[in-house]
DNA sequence: TTGTACGCGTTATCAC
DNA sequence: GTGATAACGCGTACAA
């Protein structure tokens, strides 16, 4: 492998010459340019993005903090990361795929770390991914709100998802329904306390009283019972004819496809008998299903986008004035799976 | 940041001896080690990744090489990917997502690539990618046959392509259906080639003539079909009487619940009118759907360990006599999608 | 505008 | 088993 020294003496120059046309720093004259750059071509030279780094003390990557274990990713997080790549290639970054145990943080680190910064995805109560992040002094952002008692001022993105779920209950209960049945997110995340407490809300304000059957948390990821949350749920529940239960609000994508088969095989008809409303849905899917899902979009495209714009702001790539906590848009989208009693 | 000059100093070592405590790669004795370790706590030192990687040459991490563009994860991606990911971590490898545009590659890099190897996914004929990886010399693995004239000899793990199709054909003809549609990957990819060589020779075993209204190939990623991929195809051919189509052959599982969508629109039912085979489906999702889908298991965890496995040989951190050709084993499952005529 | 000496933090290679 | 020193390849002051 060439390196800058070999350039720089072909193309009778200095190393610092090579060095400014390259990461062009400081101008360099054409003639000078073009010698170089030929130079380069015919030794097949590049800069050396290692040691580049060790003197820049960047390495232009950001890590993307899943969590832990046999993970499962919903059409929401591709499209997640799909938002998360394209915005931080832009800048010129490339995304680290970073799986920290999210229950135990392993033993000290043998090396440092090799990102400039980081996204947390689904941070729980706690986190303790975010305590090391903390620690380590490594600028992250989050993507949901950050529970953790001594970490302060922590930059996140998030959906307002206290309001998401009471919207949700308001536009169902509307509809005539009384007796929704919410299968929330994993307990741990700190969006499920947000929807369980916009929930409730939900349910005091149209003095509906909050019945045990009604709210249901995800299994952990690496239970046996994850890929089919949703189903023994619906069975259980709508199976005993005094929960009337008429409407389901479901997690995810997966969450409601499992809802949809237990409710044919109890031979119930969607929306006749039961209504559906989906949180985080793949659009596309939703229409591809049968009947097509009313859901509540919340643009997880553009959740990945503006939390990597929050962590350049916090690298100095990007300028400017950014708040700490950027809220995204969501809507409901009305489909063919919720009816009006 | 503490750095190794200071634990050397404070611990009364040089800094060959820290080095030596932190890599393990000569013993030291307990009592030096203890003093070492303790002093690092005491600083809040740990080994900086990149200068390490300055002189090693190791940067103890991989790209994952993904289609560039809005490209779109499907449940069999996802599996793939998480196999990739454990794998890689066994070794103690991180995983650097990485888009390279799959047509026209980018002018000249900016900077060397900061990964050890690479693992392509979907490798398309005389892919740009592929010429690259092996012009710049960085090991890599493909997922896929290669078909790039100027490298020959490259690593890959797959499936078996042609046979796969061959038995999913033979499967229906044995149930008496004798026009299939055949809606394939994306006309570029390595495996549609495969695909539909393996499509027309179990046709031709069963004197069976191909139409052309019997192979589809996938809507490139940018196109706006192609999350809709199935739909139209299945509207147009079952729709016309003339082509009396019994059962369809979807690539993935989005492609199945398009197919599944038309069917319903052209109020057909599945399998009584009409039968479905899924090739690459995510299992799981397969038993949630109405009704059940038969499909092909790829293994695509296995595929994604396996091929970081080829990858570590490569590197020399994975030692063996390893074949150049992994062919992961697939099978077939047996849903409720289709039915013998 | 260009050239030079030095620093970045670590590992490898010798001596001892 | 441990200590000193030379790479590793590049960026950046500072001098010219």
């Amino acid at each position: 492998m060439a390196k800058i020294d070999d350039v720089a003496k072909l193309a009778n120059v200095s190393k610092g010459t090579v060095s400014n046309v390259f990461s062009q720093k400081r101008p360099t004259s054409n003639e000078v340019k073009e010698r170089v750059m030929s130079v380069s071509r015919q030794l097949n030279y590049v800069p050396n993005h290692i040691a580049r780094s060790l003197v820049t003390k960047r390495t232009m990557a950001i890590g993307l903090t899943i969590p832990h274990g046999s993970f499962f990713f919903s059409a929401f997080h591709t499209q997640f990361i799909n938002g998360i790549i394209l915005e931080a290639s832009y800048y010129g970054y490339r995304v680290l795929l970073d799986m920290i145990p999210l229950q135990k943080v392993q033993t000290p680190f043998l090396s440092s770390y090799p990102i400039d910064g980081a996204v947390v995805m689904s941070p729980t109560k706690d986190d303790e991914r975010i305590n090391l992040m903390h620690s380590e002094q490594i600028p992250f952002v989050t993507v949901g709100r950050v529970m953790n008692s001594n970490v302060t001022n922590a930059y996140n993105v998030d959906n307002d998802n206290h309001t998401i779920i009471y919207r949700i209950c308001k536009y169902l209960i509307d509809k005539g329904h009384q007796n929704l049945m919410f299968l929330n997110a994993n307990e741990l995340m700190t969006v499920s306390i947000d929807r369980k407490a916009g929930f409730i809300k939900a349910m005091e304000d149209h003095h509906l009283v909050v019945e045990e059957h009604m709210i249901h948390h995800k299994p952990d990821l690496s239970s046996s019972e994850y890929m089919d949350y949703g189903y023994e749920e619906t069975i259980n529940i709508l199976g005993k004819q005094m929960k009337n239960v008429t409407a389901i609000i479901a997690d995810d994508d997966r969450t409601a496809f499992c809802v949809l088969n237990a409710i044919k095989d109890l031979n119930l008809r969607v929306p006749e008998d039961v209504s559906i409303f989906v949180i985080c849905g793949d659009l596309s899917m939703m229409v591809q299903s049968n009947p097509s899902l009313t859901s509540m979009d919340l643009q997880p495209s553009e959740l990945g986008a503006q939390s990597v714009k929050l962590l350049m702001n916090q690298l100095g790539v990007l300028q400017g004035d950014f708040p700490g906590n950027v809220i995204i848009e969501s809507k409901i989208i009305e489909r063919n799976s919720c009816s009006t009693i």
